[in-house]
DNA sequence: TTCCTAAAATGGACTAGACCTCTTGCGGTG
DNA sequence: CACCGCAAGAGGTCTAGTCCATTTTAGGAA
């Protein structure tokens, strides 16, 4: 098959890119796209301005590429509601199956940002959680949380992989997360990150950062979560402001 | 001044963007890094590698690039609340000066997504406004709302360039926002838009998508903003659910 | 001095290709 | 039949280079 270019000006991975999304329609599902060597022999552009427009493609959530076998289409992005509820709810509700692992749980000394956030001592004791979430087995997010030692001094042994934090929070400490002050940012992920989500190097990443509190309006905890972002979409509702 | 990199087995774009950063830290400000060329010299790698690390820093908001010229530190991002409040009031809460220009005000038939959002047949007529926004005027959004025109007839005449929507809405048709329903992704720029954003064509945007409803329900209007991801930083504060 | 122009320097957009790792599937071996 | 090994083919990484577009700068003309 050969689908020459008709170049318009634009810039030609733009126009790969666009031919590209027009082949996705016609895949059967499951069918990958034509190895990059063909391509590019067919548009008749070099094998790196394919991968180029393929790379922006995996960035806006079209396709994912497997190393060694081929480049595919992915499902649509899941949906994750910015609201004070769990993980676990918000990935289920949406009838996929959440899952978590933990990665690393152990006590820091608090860096500065998380210090001011949780209003205790730069170098006090922070518990630093990191954990692996999943839906239906495909890894989402990478999530870091720390929260004081001293309020929680034996969160270490109440936390394994699918524990739900909050749960732990209400149940031994009798601890209520009642609001909570969320940013979200893109920036491009760290290897260590993309390894663990299993993504691609150039893969643009979601970085939201929250610090929750409880009734007494204490900050209780300090997370910074990685989303990938060619597989969620945040959703909000929006009322009026005081 | 030479560099050479301390190869770690890292991916030698990610050890370029390291030292670049470390870099980053002893420019005085205004001052650009050096060119393209000369760091690939020094740090032993070809100039594609470099500004593949530079490509990164990029969607990361560390640096911007000036053609012609050089590549230069960035200053830190525009907060966004997500709330509902007008862009000139996010805007300007931050002590900067937000302006807008109309890019283009025409009738268009509905796609289905506007028509859905807004409750109205397919194909039924819908006013198309496309604004710029600017902040201390650099662009950092391109923003395409889209009302009915049967409900906001005259709305062609009411609008130019710095005139609040909202405002209009709440003087000439007795309607106040009450609610809405948004929702956040990551996605990469077409060139029209980067264009306008007069942003790096790798660069990713945050694309976030608004549906407003009034004091009786029902939908106002729909809105399609492309923010330049490496200038901006959305914030919210969550409450507990019903 | 002031202004214009041409050259130099910079980032932008590719091409062509080498070499690597990983997956897949085929064929031989037991 | 099951298993293993290997080769082909896929994507991953990186180099070296060409030519273009834009900005900056230096030098010459007025």
């Amino acid at each position: 098959m050969n689908r020459p270019l008709a170049d318009d000006g634009q810039p030609k991975p733009y126009q790969v890119r666009l031919a590209l999304t027009a082949l996705l329609g016609t895949l059967e599902p499951g069918q990958p796209l034509p190895p990059e060597r063909v391509l590019a022999a067919d548009f008749g552009v070099s094998r790196s301005t394919v991968r180029h427009a393929i790379t922006d493609m995996v960035a806006a959530g079209l396709v994912q590429r497997l190393h060694g076998s081929g480049t595919y289409p992915v499902p649509p992005k899941v949906e994750l509601p910015l609201r004070l509820a769990s993980y676990t709810r918000d990935v289920s509700d949406q009838g996929l199956r959440p899952t978590s692992r933990v990665v690393s749980m152990r006590k820091v000394a608090s860096d500065a940002a998380t210090a001011a956030a949780l209003d205790v001592e730069v170098g006090s004791r922070v518990w630093r959680l990191e954990r692996l979430r999943l839906t239906d087995g495909t890894p989402l997010a990478v999530e870091c949380s720390h929260l004081p030692v001293d309020r929680f001094p034996d969160l270490g042994r109440q936390i394994a992989d699918d524990t739900s934090l909050y749960r732990v929070l209400e149940e031994e400490y009798r601890i209520t997360v009642t609001r909570a002050v969320q940013t979200v940012e893109t920036a491009m992920a760290s290897p260590e990150q993309y390894r663990l989500l299993d993504a691609d190097s150039a893969a643009p990443v979601l970085v939201l950062t929250r610090t929750t509190y409880d009734q007494r309006g204490t900050a209780v905890e300090h997370v910074l979560s990685t989303y990938r972002g060619d597989r969620c979409r945040l959703t909000a509702v929006l009322l009026p402001q005081p």
